[in-house]
DNA sequence: GTTCCTGCAAAAGCTTTGCAGAAGA
DNA sequence: TCTTCTGCAAAGCTTTTGCAGGAAC
């Protein structure tokens, strides 16, 4: 998605457009590597030296309640940030600590669903050891 | 769950059967009710004049690591503690803060299991309106 | 008698808040 | 020009760590 598209979206979602959001969420699409706050300041500090966390989270907060990016806790001491909205689980390396996107089936989530409640969001969240730790 | 079941409980596992570690497996398998660290602490402090925080992270350690209890992070702010080891998912009412159980199938899970990835642990959490909250 | 556990005090570390200046409309 | 956003500094809070005294065996 161009720079121009990112700020189409934020617009059409009712949020301004400015060059530190349009960054974040840049940076979010193109990496999909679900970073940390601190990992995503220091990514963005080159590029706006007087970028701070304080706008990471701002910005996150704000783009999460637009729906365009997702709040991921799977590891408990912070926060992490995915711009994938589509249907799909997080599994955490307890070796490496790199956590991964894999695929849920609509039915499979479907079927999660608990029957009196009408769940708004969603999380799956598995740990183990990936493929690539485990050949160690 | 008796004191006494517990007490042989703990030892199966390899865990020293003291007071605390005794009162706090008791508490949460007799309260389902997901509480946080703090709730812990304010409810067997009473018990327990003594009783400090640093104990009930070190107590919920000691039996997560052993399999007799679950860490749950749906909130992201702070860690809330489950005795209920079988299958099931969580739900975070959104407006009143609550958490329920929701049942999940051998075979719902299973489908969620990531093809090239073996999970060791796997939580779902939803988050919503409970049907209480709906009705005001 | 040894080993392991508890819990006070302090530190650590992520996240939020207050607010003045800057950017966007 | 007016509103909204950014970001520095400081505070807030949960959780962890160090370590001396105590409990368990």
């Amino acid at each position: 998605m161009t720079k121009q598209e990112i700020t189409s979206l934020l617009r059409t979602r009712g949020i301004q457009p400015t060059q530190q959001r349009i960054a974040v969420l840049d940076y979010l699409q193109t990496h999909r590597t679900h970073p940390t706050a601190d990992t995503l300041y220091r990514a963005l500090v080159e590029e706006f030296p007087t970028f701070s966390r304080t706008t990471v989270y701002n910005t996150a907060r704000t783009l999460a309640k637009a729906g365009l990016i997702r709040v991921i806790t799977i590891d408990a001491e912070e926060q992490r940030f995915d711009a994938g909205m589509e249907q799909h689980g997080h599994f955490r390396c307890t070796d490496c600590g790199s956590i991964f996107d894999f695929p849920i089936s609509q039915q499979a989530m479907q079927n999660l669903s608990p029957a009196s409640y009408t769940p708004v969001t969603m999380e799956v969240y598995a740990t183990g050891v990936c493929p690539h730790c485990q050949q160690q």
